[in-house]
DNA sequence: ACGGGCCGTTGATCTGAATCAATCAAGCCG
DNA sequence: CGGCTTGATTGATTCAGATCAACGGCCCGT
């Protein structure tokens, strides 16, 4: 996909302005500034109405649950070239997770009545939301089945391997361990069990937040579903 | 929400329709056909294409995905009301869960062309899409919430406590155990005896596929989350 | 350079839920 | 009406992973 060079001088990727017509995409620009934001800085709060569509351009955002028991979720990390929060911001509804940057992060925010407009306007727009929001739940659905189906190490072995793009190769890690674990339904030191475990098998090299993969598909090789899991589904009922 | 009675005499309600103009809302009900499915018929199979969107007017549909290993898990159950696959119909994409009914079912079928015209001609329907996949996101960030925050009594103990609308009655259970299990993550065994461990603390009663609950909040009560859970977010990193 | 706090790792123990296995209730068909 | 298949329940056992606790290294600021 080609970069967009926004009036910032900062290169625009992403599906969702792709969409849009040239006219559209100049006009969102125009009104985006960008920002940066430290590691651990909180970018949208839990239950908050959004009055921007951030995009991300660098960086790494973890999306999370805090319940009143103080217990916290992270639902989903967003790699660089995602958007939040689209629903949010087209429909106007609260966003019921909040934001918050697990790495240094350089973002683009667009004011959301910009962002109506120009859904309003532009169809393509709308058509490319819908998209993302559907692309979002099925990262879910593969969250869920991963939850239900997979064990610790599983779970950790295809988290690593979907970051890699090619079939061998060194993955970037800049997230804490804490966040990953909490994303895969872990502690931290179930992470580090099975991370250790997969380099003890040989399939991983850990370099601090460097992880060496020599062999992808050896790696997605472990995470078969378990032969008898927690999810028969009624078979012929 | 008022009802809408269609061409063919059943009462179609749904938040999706009921967005479209009732000029558009006609086209689609005329070309719409009826059908009732027994318990456990396959009615959307795994990565197909669908050719049709389906409302669900009476009784269960299950959306699972199956692995080649041969295990299944229950992604979502849905409930009369709902429509899908909205986004597969919509987008011209596969649909990556298969949709059985879990209990004798009553549905509408649209064509696909049908849908995908309304939309293009109906912006209202086209915005009712997007909080429909926006509200299917919503409900699997509640499951992943559950998945990793809460234990199998108190998942089963939401799962009740949503079905029930007011603050006390009684709940129908039309799907097999089995389903209801998949879909909480946890196997028949440990949802029989979460079941009836609630019913042992009085909190509620099992008469076959009929529960009473005297006191939903109570129920609820029962769920804060783990003080200490699989769930730390980074706190200030 | 030095202290201190935080993050990640490692070890020991405990527990919730899966697994294995058997029983029981209930449709369903002949 | 009785046998048979299927689903739900109960019990015994096992195990993955949480919890509790301690340690080491790294980065921070002073």
């Amino acid at each position: 996909m080609p970069g967009i060079r926004s009036p910032l001088g900062v290169k625009v990727t992403g599906p969702l302005l792709t969409a849009a017509s040239p006219a559209t995409r100049a006009q969102l620009l125009g009104a985006a500034v960008a920002l940066a934001v430290p590691r651990g800085a909180p970018i949208l709060a839990q239950e908050a109405e959004a009055d921007r569509l951030f995009l991300l351009l660098q960086g790494s955002v973890g999306l999370s649950t805090a319940e009143e028991g103080g217990a916290a979720t992270m639902v989903e990390i967003l790699s660089p070239g995602e958007a939040f929060p689209i629903s949010a911001v087209l429909l106007r509804t609260a966003h019921p997770v909040a934001a918050v940057a697990l790495a240094p992060c350089r973002l683009l925010a667009i004011p959301a009545e910009e962002v109506r407009a120009a859904a309003m306007a532009d169809g393509g727009l709308m058509h490319a939301a819908l998209e993302q929001m559907t692309r979002q739940w099925r990262l879910l659905v593969d969250q869920v089945v991963d939850l239900k189906t997979r064990d610790a190490t599983q779970r950790a072995a295809r988290f690593l391997a979907r970051r890699l793009s090619a079939a061998r190769g060194a993955v970037e890690i800049p997230e804490p361990r804490g966040a990953i674990a909490a994303r895969l339904g872990m502690t931290p030191e179930s992470l580090s069990r099975a991370l250790h475990g997969l380099e003890a098998a040989g399939l991983l090299r850990l370099h601090g937040r460097r992880v060496d993969v020599p062999d992808r598909a050896a790696l997605l090789r472990i995470c078969a579903p378990r032969p008898g899991g927690a999810s028969q589904a009624p078979r012929r009922v």
